[in-house]
DNA sequence: CTTAGTACTTTGTATTGCAAGGTACTAAAG
DNA sequence: CTTTAGTACCTTGCAATACAAAGTACTAAG
């Protein structure tokens, strides 16, 4: 067990939702959606990503287009469909809460109220 | 899929966490510490728990010992090892950074230097 | 001695992140 | 024409783990 392992765990749950609000600024292609989050300090691997891509688009949350490229083969580029959006919102309002849960327990403010025994 | 789904998910990755900020505050046994996440509104099971404790005790970052109840069967006290104080502060940086890394998507900062094709 | 309450533990299943390997298209070099 | 390099998409096998459900065990009350 190391710190690399545990920040690996803490990702898992979120890459869902930082795909969704990137595809959300702008329809993008898995390895530009890999860039992006390389850019941003969240790591990805291909393994990873296709099959949550096409997770979302089988549960009808993205819907994808091929476009040409004027340098190597053709890119599926996924964008938010109209329930992908609303899924967003709710991922938001989770977000909202995990963030304010755990910035409670950093808090010690639950301890006010504690009697120890 | 759906949003409680998706909670779900997203608390996996803090599971570890939240139980070793709430183990740093005081030594808490297994249902205690189920009814403090309750509280908190990140609701977890014994089925998902007692593998963690043990997890996290066979890595060396938690120590135990049993202590009488006064009402059932005694209880086994979890509490933070040095090596596992060591740890969580690694888990405070690395929470501190993936919330950054969220916030910064959630900002749309990311789209200042955008150009669209 | 049975029932209720509390607490710890294990088993089986489903999900899913990831490493590794595979397929396919384009363009440039030999 | 064939080979090589670059880009992009996809699949397979493994390991980790959250969870539901069932099991064990202790105490106290009826």
């Amino acid at each position: 067990m190391n710190i690399e392992n545990a920040k690996s765990q803490m990702r898992k749950g979120m890459l869902e939702y930082c795909v969704l609000l990137l595809l959300k600024r702008r329809p993008s292609y898995a390895s530009d959606i890999i860039q992006q989050l390389k850019q941003a300090e969240l790591l990805v691997v291909e393994g990873t990503l296709y099959p949550l891509l096409t997770r979302l688009k089988n549960d009808g949350l993205l819907r994808y287009e091929w476009q040409e490229s004027t340098q190597g083969p053709p890119r599926k580029y996924y964008a938010l469909s109209t329930e992908g959006e609303q899924f967003l919102e709710g991922l938001d309002a989770a977000w909202g809460e995990l963030s304010n849960t755990i910035n409670y327990l950093k808090s010690n403010q639950h301890l006010l109220n504690y009697k120890y025994q």
